[in-house]
This record gives C-alpha cells, structure tokens and sequence, in this order.
DNA sequence: GCCGTTTTCGGCCCGACTGTTTTCAGTCG
C-alpha cells in the first residue's frame, strides 16, 4: 500500500468528521494527518515496520492505530463507523465547488440527498432554492459545478499551466497600471500538475487592472470580483486567479499567494509563538497591528521571524521552516549550473532535427556537452535504430562532434528494456557507447514482481548509465508501472546507475518526492530533456526545478559535472 | 485529535468574496 492509500482514507475521515459536524480541530488533525503522509519522504510501511508512526509529528496514538487498521484491513474502523452512520456518496459532493461540508450536511438532513445524481435532480426541480440559507443563484451554481465535474480535464500538467500564466503576464505586465507582476501558486512552486493558476500584481488602481484582466479573449466566464480578486474560468476549463494587492505589501502578499497551505498553518503558528502574525498584508507585531514590520519583499518576512530565505519550491510544510531556522537549507541547483543534457533525439529515430540541429541549438542553450540517444529497433513506432544503424549513427555523432566547437558531443543510445529485462541492442556496442539510458516504453502493466525483475536485472549488466523516466507515468494519462523501488533504487546505486528526471512535457518523471527518496538511498539523479526538437532543452528548466523540489544541489546531479569527470564515473 | 524553549490543559492561521441575509455564515485558498 503506497502513502496515499493511508493519506486518503484519512482524509476520508476527515470529510466525514466535518459533514458530521464534529469538532473542527479534530477534523484539523485528520487533514493534516492526510497531508504529513502524503508528503512523507520515506513510506508508511517503514514506519510501521520499525513501530515509529507516532514520531511522525502530528501522528498521535489515536491516528497512529488508525493507520495500523489500515495497514490490517485497508480501512480503519474510524471510516467504517462513518459511513455506517452517513453515505459513501457524500464524499463526491465535497468535489464540487461551492459546496462545503456545512451544506452538504443540510441538504443530507433535510433533503435526504447523498448522491450527484440526487443532488442534480433536487436543484432541477427547485427544491434547493427552498431551503434555508440557499438561494436560486447557490441553485444555478450548483448544477453548472456538476456539469462542470462531468466533463472536468483535472489538474493542467506544469509546463502548459505555465504557457497559459505567461500569456496572461505579457499581456499584462507592460500596462500603465501594473507595477509588479508574478506568477504566484502551486505554479511558482513547481508542483508538477497545477489546479488553478494565480498572478498576482501590485498595483495603485486595481480597477484598471481587473478591466484589462477580464477582456482577456480566452476568458470564457469571470466567476467573482472584487477589489483584490478576480476568478475567472477560461475556455479550456482553467481556473485563473488574480490578485491585486498594494505595492507595499508585495512581498508579503507574493509569500502568502506562493502558499503551499501546510507551509502557512506551520509558518504562521512558529510566528504566533513568537509574538507576530501573518497575514497577506505582512508580519505585524501582536501589539502593534497598525504597521507591519515586514511586508515590502519575501526575504524581509522571512528575516522578520528569524528565518533564512526559503525558496518556492521547498515550500511545502516538509521541514523547510526547521532547516531555514537552522540555517541548515540546502543549496539548491539553479538551472545556469546544468552543463550538459544526456538525453534527447534526432531524425535517425523519431526526433524532427539532426545532429547537428541538436548540438547548435544545445550550445545556444548554454550547454557545454551533450548525448545524443535515439530509441533502439524494438521501439518500432519510433524508428528505433538496429544494431547496424547505431553503429553508423555513432560514427555520424563522432563526426559532428570533430566538426563543431563550443561543445562536445557525446555518443549514445535510449535502449529498450525489453520484458524479460534483456536490452534491445548488443551489448559490446552499448559498452561502446559514452551514455545508455535504460527505458521501458512497452509492456508496462506487469505484475510489480515481474516489473521489479525487469529493472534488476539490465542494471546489473553495468552497461546502463541511467534509468530513463523511472515510474512512465503521463501526467494527466496514467500512472506509473509498479515496482520494489527500494530493492531498484538499491541495485541502482550499487551499480552506479543514476535515476532521471526527465523534463519533458507530459512525463516530469521521477517526480520530486521519489528523487529525494533515490537520493537519500545513495542513487545519483541526471536531467534529461527528452527534446525531440531543437527547441525540447526547454524542459531542463521543468527538471531543474522538480530537482529543487527533492531538495538537491549542484554536487547531486550528474549534469553539473564536465564531461571528463561524467565519463570518468560512469566507466 | 495533537501538541508543548511559557503549557500534560487549553489552545489550535487568516482574510476575501458570495449569496443569503437585515448583520453574517459558508466556502475557498
């Protein structure tokens, strides 16, 4: 059972708790329970295997035997009693939004409504309207939201959430009215998939702004605004935020829009302790709430309560504050620091560039060297290469390499890992090779035995430099194959075989949790643009930034080293 | 239900916006 399993039949219990009516910081401690597990760096399993759950802060004795029922019985009693005393379809209307657990709990009582289907029948005969508290705009709002649930995409994966916040920058940015603009959210914290986008600008007349704001020409419908805040809902269905907030307080308004929520519940309760509160509008003292003591920029607010900076990314409530009042954060890997790319493609298989294409528009991208690793012949969609073909195409990557300056061109191959764990290529040409990503790109619904044996058993052949896309999981298409990553991660790190985090668009694979886990076990970590394009290098800023969310620095990715360093280890 | 460089009891983050209301509850992030 993977950690969130555990997090959400807690967080089931939360729900109900709060349908219920129960306490609201004994629902607080389900939620945040739900939260800490989900964003545990080590699993669940471990904990229970050492009987150290309730050293997990915000684990008690109480939620901690909740866990070992689950751990039992897939559920826990807490659960079960709930929804013997409630219904199960409860929980679906909790996705609507609008629709919080106080309503939910009139329309069960009075309406005996437990269910969408239900829901949608009482408002289109008008019987939600009737009741106390709701009205015919709560009516019409509540069908729209479950028409909208029916047909909802989900969460916008990272990279095109982004295209989407820079349109809406640049056409925002250079007007008269807008004094500061960033890009705020999830988004500016690098999550890999993004559930609205939220921009935030400071400015003297809001006004102004939100008027150019809601003309944006893929708006299709401006949900509320107000002098700081403007939703609006565009035509793909994204959810964008604007808020617009006094120059003043820019900072501390970019922190507390930058979220995550976890980070604020636990930086919040450390300033309270400490005499001072935080709000949007800075760190005040709780005497004096007049005047902020901080407000104007980020680092301000974060020295104000005695902290190192902590960047975006590392905003998660997963220890940063700790590190940061130790002054024990991590270094983390800016993208100048990326000196090569070992991962991308050209026409000889199912790139649209060549060689030379790639390694120009690579050192235009600042890079010193790269790899050159076209698919291998069982990847026949992609016109994978056959023995024959590599070794001409290796000849063909030398040349350009001689031919070019300003950077090195190494030669290499994506080789399949085929079901048995055999590799798609002969063995003595992959020694030959300066760099062999590993990947899987077929049969990926094996047993997690089988899936298991089939990554043990290439890596200990040590013609592999690295695992490509460890889990295949698409964002926003499926999840990643299963396997024992800690007996893979194991082997990997015994072999010297480096775990990548592959940038490309649809993939962000390994995500940030499970590198920091590859790390913690010994695993080295490469970046891989995956480009199939000259202009694919862009994803090694996605893979830089999901690396910083795992917390590395420059000496933990392969791709800071220069090449002779690369080689020399990976020999 | 959880937690403690004030605490083993008494607290637990903060503010905006909407739709329903004659002053505010519910929801969201």
């Amino acid at each position: 059972m993977d950690n969130a399993h555990y997090a959400n039949i807690l967080e089931d219990v939360a729900s109900l708790l709060e349908i219920k009516g129960s306490n609201r910081f004994r629902v607080r401690a389900f939620e945040n329970a739900a939260q800490t597990l989900s964003r545990l760096s080590d699993s669940v399993e471990s904990y229970l295997e050492e009987d150290e759950l309730e050293s997990i802060s915000g684990i008690g004795d109480s939620i901690a035997e909740d866990i070992r029922q689950i751990h039992e019985t897939g559920t826990c009693e807490a659960r079960t009693e709930l929804l013997d005393e409630l219904e199960p379809g409860l929980l679906d209307l909790l996705d609507l939004q609008g629709l919080g657990p106080k309503r939910i709990a009139t329309l069960y009582e009075t309406l005996d409504i437990a269910s969408i289907e239900a829901l949608r029948e009482a408002a289109e005969t008008g019987r939600i309207q009737e009741l106390d508290g709701f009205g015919p705009k709560t009516q019409d709002n509540i069908l729209s939201e479950i028409e909208r649930l029916a047909d909802r995409s989900g969460r916008t994966p990272l990279p095109a959430a982004h295209r989407i916040a820079r349109s809406f920058r640049d056409r925002l940015v250079d007007h008269d009215a807008v004094d500061r603009l960033e890009i705020a959210g999830s988004l500016r914290r690098g999550r890999t998939t993004i559930g609205d986008i939220d921009l935030l600008v400071a400015t003297d007349t809001p006004e102004d702004v939100a008027d150019v704001f809601v003309e944006a020409p893929d708006i299709d419908d401006v949900m509320l605004r107000g002098k700081a805040k403007v939703s609006a809902r565009l035509i793909d269905d994204t959810q964008v935020d604007l808020r617009l907030v006094d120059p003043d307080v820019f900072g501390a308004a970019l922190h507390y829009f930058t979220g995550s929520k976890q980070h604020h519940v636990q930086l919040r309760t450390r300033a309270k302790q400490a005499g001072y509160k935080i709000s949007e509008y800075g760190v005040f003292e709780q005497e004096n709430e007049d005047e902020p003591v901080a407000a104007r920029t980020e680092q301000e607010v974060f020295e104000a309560l005695d902290l190192d900076y902590i960047p975006p990314e590392l905003r998660e409530g997963i220890g940063e504050i700790e590190a940061a009042a130790r002054g024990d954060l991590p270094d983390l890997i800016e993208p100048a620091d990326v000196r090569g790319d070992l991962h991308m493609h050209t026409t000889a298989s199912d790139g649209s560039a060549s060689i030379r294409e790639m390694a120009e528009a690579a050192r235009d991208w600042g890079l010193d060297y790269i790899a050159i690793t076209d698919h291998s012949q069982a990847v026949t969609v992609a016109n994978g290469l056959t023995p024959e073909r590599l070794e001409s195409h290796m000849e063909a990557i030398d040349e350009v390499d001689e031919a070019i300056s300003g950077i090195e061109v190494l030669t290499g191959l994506e080789v399949d890992i085929l079901e048995d764990g055999e590799l798609d290529m002969d063995h003595d040409l992959l020694a030959a090779c300066d760099w062999v990503v590993g990947s899987i790109h077929m049969q990926l619904d094996l047993e997690p035995e089988a899936m298991t044996d089939r990554l043990l058993r290439p890596l200990e052949t040590d013609l592999l430099s690295s695992i490509g896309h460890p889990t295949g999981r698409i964002l926003g298409g499926r999840d990643g194959y299963e396997y024992d990553e800690e007996t893979v991660l194991e082997t990997a790190a015994e072999h010297d075989v480096a775990m990548e985090l592959n940038g490309s668009e649809g993939r962000l694979d390994l995500d940030a949790d499970r590198a920091r886990r590859a790390h913690e076990q010994g695993v080295e970590l490469v970046l891989g643009s995956d480009a199939h394009s000259t202009g694919g290098f862009e994803a090694l800023q996605w893979a830089v930034q999901q690396a910083r969310r795992a917390w590395l620095t420059t000496d933990d990715l392969v791709n800071t080293r220069s090449p002779d360093d690369l080689l020399g280890a990976s020999a």
